[in-house]
DNA sequence: GCCGTTTTCGGCCCGACTGTTTTCAGTCG
């Protein structure tokens, strides 16, 4: 099993005992581990398999838990799911998704009115049964109805691209407001996930009231779920929920920290707090002496952390993974940045797939200060995108070496290749082509759906061929559509470590591919990342920024990344360590 | 169920808002 697939038991494991009302921390417990499995860059399987103790060294699993992963790791399956499963229908679990309603009325529902799946509960609603409950009303049903329709229509989150996007609008928007004082983002977006699920927005406002008025005039506001004197909820009409927050000025940094979050990264902070006589909210953090509190700090976020003496950790690293063990060592590292990129080495043209000629994306990519350029368009297994075939890919090269020399010092271009990794194994074109390539990236776009062994088969022959240089989106996965293929990424870390090779961050938006996880993994393997855009036209060279979050987040530094070399640098790496001399 | 510079028991982050209540439980972030 993977790890994701086990932390999902745990996850549902959690989600069974809130609806009995169980000790919340035994769930929180089963919350923990699950999230500390899916942060776990080695198979926790493997782990189990190899030596049980290892499991019980991970924070967040005690030996309950670590003998529940090694009877999963084993034989596929939970005996304690299937009990709380016979006990309780999976479908519940579905009417605690429902905004508004948690556990306790789900529970309600099921055991007072026999409601076991949302279809039963829209009849309830509907034939006015809820109301009767103890507990609900006639405005708890149309909660209900409201939320289940938005449950089927919505839900989904947004790429971080998306997200972006609207709060760049929403700050437009609420700059025109004269109340507004100070305004950021947090939340998931600030932490730069790949997916953002909700809006987090923190205010300092003279007059709350004119800021919340401008907030509900927000272009898109389909409802306001909620208004009070200091916080506001709206919905969009594209089902994006949004929240504002307006705090006392001397409270903003600590209100940043706060609902910047994660969850897990607070939990741990305040728990630190209060080991040394503090407590921490988002007013700012305080001295507790008997039933006195005296404010210590809250203007800005450094002050919150400097009051714990810890460093303001960047907002990517904040998911309670590493962060605090750095800090405590000094070893915070120094997360690599947009501009410590000098290359992009992934792009396609005309040529095949892309929009724009080599001329264009050279143009575009020297105007966005960046030093050399690879062009990789496909080779001619991606019919589709009528890839290049031996002899239409050495006249593009042809092509390239005259440009080069238009172009003069100072700008270079790359004769590149993304060659496909064929279904029955081996490379698309051959061994004598590729090596006359600056720079040859191997990817996987045919039999994504093959077996763990042969794709990952697949992808560790192709490393081991002396002419690639890197594996482009190594997983392919696509956010919200598609899972990553079933592939072993320790095998190929391994094999990519072996080889000398690099692995590449896709900074599209739909895939940021390695994700953070993964980067951090493979940084402890030694391998150079190489984000990379993967561009069809000349504005999506902008999405390294995209990439450069999800490697910050993965604890990547400018050293971690290989296209933060110059090019004769790298040029020198790619001799160094692999078998291509 | 986890954890330990209050260490094998007894803690476990904290506050806003809503709806349903007549003082608070439930939900959410």
């Amino acid at each position: 099993m993977t790890n994701a697939e086990i932390a999902a038991v745990l996850e549902q494991v959690a989600d069974l005992l809130e609806f009995k009302d169980e000790n919340p921390f035994r769930v929180r417990a089963y919350r923990n581990a699950a999230r500390a499995i899916r942060d776990l860059t080695e198979s926790v399987a493997a782990i189990a398999a190899d030596d049980g103790e290892r499991l019980l060294a991970i924070d967040g699993i005690g030996k309950a838990v670590a003998e529940k992963v090694a009877t999963l790791a084993r034989t596929g399956h939970l005996p304690q799911l299937t009990e709380l499963l016979a006990e309780i229908p999976e479908s519940v679990l579905a009417i605690m998704r429902i905004p508004g309603i948690g556990p306790k009325k789900a529970a309600a529902l099921y055991h007072q009115l026999g409601v076991k799946t949302l279809d039963e509960l829209k009849q309830a609603c509907e034939a006015g049964r809820v109301r009767e409950l103890k507990g609900f009303a006639a405005k708890t049903e149309r909660t209900i109805l409201d939320g289940m329709t938005l449950a089927a229509s919505a839900g989904q989150r947004l790429y971080w691209a998306e997200a972006d996007q609207i709060a760049q609008e929403l700050r437009g928007h609420l700059q025109g407001c004269a109340a507004l004082e100070q305004l950021e983002l947090a939340g998931s977006y600030r932490r730069g996930r790949d997916t953002v699920g909700d809006l987090d927005l923190l205010a300092v406002a003279g007059e709350a009231a004119e800021v919340m008025d401008r907030f509900a005039g927000f272009p898109g506001v389909a409802s306001v779920l909620g208004r009070g004197d200091t916080k506001m909820s709206v919905r969009l009409s594209s089902g994006l929920q949004i929240d504002l927050r307006i705090v006392p000025r001397e409270s903003f940094g600590a209100a940043l920290q706060y609902f910047t979050g994660s969850k897990a990264h607070n939990v741990f902070l305040r728990g630190l707090a209060k080991q040394r006589g503090l407590k921490i909210n988002e007013y700012g953090v305080f001295r507790v002496d008997g039933d006195r509190e005296t404010y210590v700090a809250g203007a800005t976020e450094e002050e919150v952390y400097g009051a714990l003496d810890l460093p303001c950790f960047p907002p990517e690293l904040r998911e309670a993974r590493r962060e605090f063990e750095w800090a405590q060592a000094g070893e915070l590292p120094e997360l690599v940045c947009r501009e410590d990129l000098r290359g992009d080495l992934h792009t396609h043209t005309l040529e095949t797939d892309g929009r724009d000629t080599i001329e264009e994306m050279a143009e575009a990519a020297r105007r966005r200060g960046l030093k050399y350029l690879a062009i990789t368009d496909h080779s001619q297994r991606v019919t589709m995108a009528h890839g290049l075939d031996p002899q239409r890919l050495l006249a593009q090269w042809e092509q390239i070496d005259r440009l080069n020399e238009q172009l003069g010092r100072g700008f270079t271009l790359l004769k590149g290749i993304e060659c496909d990794i064929l279904e029955k194994g081996g490379l698309d074109l051959p061994d004598d082509v590729l090596a006359q390539a600056d720079w040859a990236v191997a990817s996987i776009h045919y039999g994504q759906r093959q077996p763990r062994d042969q794709i990952t088969k697949r992808i560790v022959d192709a490393l081991a061929n002396p002419h690639v240089c890197c594996i482009a989106h190594p997983t392919g996965r696509l956010l919200n559509k598609r899972e990553a293929y079933e592939v072993d990424m320790d095998a190929v870390f391994a094999a990519a470590a072996r080889h000398g090779k690099m692995l590449e961050l896709n900074s599209n938006p739909m895939r940021l591919d390695l994700d953070d996880v993964a980067c951090a993994a493979a940084k402890s393997y030694g391998i150079p990342i190489v984000i990379a855009t993967d561009a069809h036209q000349t504005e999506s060279l902008d999405d390294l920024r995209y990439g450069v979050l999800q490697a910050r987040r993965g604890g990547l530094t400018k050293a971690d990344v290989a296209n933060a070399l110059s090019w004769p640098q790298l040029k020198k790496r790619l001799g160094i360590g692999s078998e291509k001399k």
